[in-house]
DNA sequence: GTCTATATTTTGATAGAC
DNA sequence: GTCTATCAAAATATAGAC
């Protein structure tokens, strides 16, 4: 059966990820939401608990999803280093099904996380948990050296997301003929930053690394690579 | 001699750089930024072209700083790798020195760089073309494959960069007991981030990688390692 | 469920005294 | 250079008709 047309609830739901993403929380008004979606204020308090309350289940649908799909990945029968690649596609995946995730995600965090409530938290903490069993699985198989979870979170999902957040500067950049960063290949992005963590997290490899300290001149550098990986 | 005493202008330079930070461009009042300046509106419309043309010149001196700070790494006598390495510690250095930097980056890139006039992309670009020539220099010093500078860009300092933007999101999680990541090591993350870019710039590594495509299942893993490095 | 109308507050910006 | 006073516009939220 063809999708039933969606009804006034969904249609602010679309409508308010779509304005939040684009003008931030506060400089969203309520009234910019309801004329999207085709429909006045007044409905969007009798559906929500306000615009906070909007705003807050917009964010908990899109960390739900994410904790579903990378938590479905966490289990699957695959080798750790292609969990941790599916991790990451996982994300890609789903900011390409929502356009609007990586905006909102990027948002609160500068916002200081300040309209997250204990039920959101959670949902965001279920997915670094996710990566963390990933972590831990290939710790134990010995594939992976021992590493911090939230730092590799971060390594790998903070590339990921500015490079969506950050197309419309590089649209500007290559307006402007500054830098023709445009036009970059997504995926191949993505590949390189699998690269890199993966790299990493080889088990073989040192911890911080010989690259050491801030501002440290030239510090004899021993190529420490014992070949490693089985 | 002892620093004199801030004047009005710089006073409200500061105040409106943390004001920004912490509110964004939108949600904060003229009137927030007088105030904590210890001043009052008007004064801002005697020293700034309104509230726009505040927010330019702070966000200006600071890719200013970072334009300048990269051109002389990229300029130092360094190896490639440690010009790259010290490319990472300026960032962080920088933000060490500019705490809202990490911040208002963040939130204009969200902001579609809506504000960005003519003059802050070109000092935006120039960062990213002293990124640029480093790596072009270790291309030809043969120790770097070819890479996508806005890539290699992206890949260091989003990771930087969100995690000072995190910072209040984790102080968050770890004071729900969800997860303890509020006091992780600043240094250790960096150089864990400088380890995974320069592990994938390696000049024997394959480029886009084995990692290959979203959910591609297990392809076979060849080592391609050839030692590489002078 | 859907709308109009409106109360209340706050904003960016300026005029003009000192 | 620094201030007070104020305007015009826009915001969130609700009351109440249909």
């Amino acid at each position: 059966m063809p999708a039933p047309p969606p009804d006034s609830r969904s249609r602010i739901l679309a409508a308010a990820s779509a304005v939040f993403a684009v003008h931030g929380f506060d400089d969203t008004s309520v009234d910019d939401i309801a004329r999207r979606a085709g429909l006045n204020k007044a409905m969007i308090y009798y559906h929500f608990d306000g615009k906070r309350g909007l705003y807050l289940e917009i964010l908990q649908d899109m960390m739900r999803a994410l904790g579903t799909r990378t938590g479905a990945i966490a289990d699957a029968g695959l080798a750790p280093h292609d969990k941790l690649a599916a991790f990451v596609d996982g994300f890609s995946l789903e900011a390409d099904a929502r356009p609007d995730l990586p905006f909102l995600m990027v948002r609160e965090m500068a916002d200081g996380a300040r309209r997250l409530d204990g039920d959101t938290l959670r949902l965001m903490a279920a997915i670094l948990g996710n990566l963390a069993r990933i972590l831990d699985e290939g710790v134990r198989a010995g594939v992976f050296r021992k590493a911090e979870p939230f730092a590799v979170y971060l390594s790998l999902i903070a590339p990921v997301v500015m490079f969506r957040v950050t197309a419309p500067a590089r649209e500007a950049l290559t307006r402007e003929r500054l830098a023709p960063v445009a036009a970059l290949d997504r995926d191949a992005f993505v590949a390189h930053v699998k690269h890199g963590v993966l790299a990493s997290l080889n088990a073989g490899a040192r911890s911080p690394l010989p690259v050491a300290a801030p501002a440290a001149s030239t510090r004899a550098r021993r190529t420490t690579r014992t070949g490693a990986r089985s």
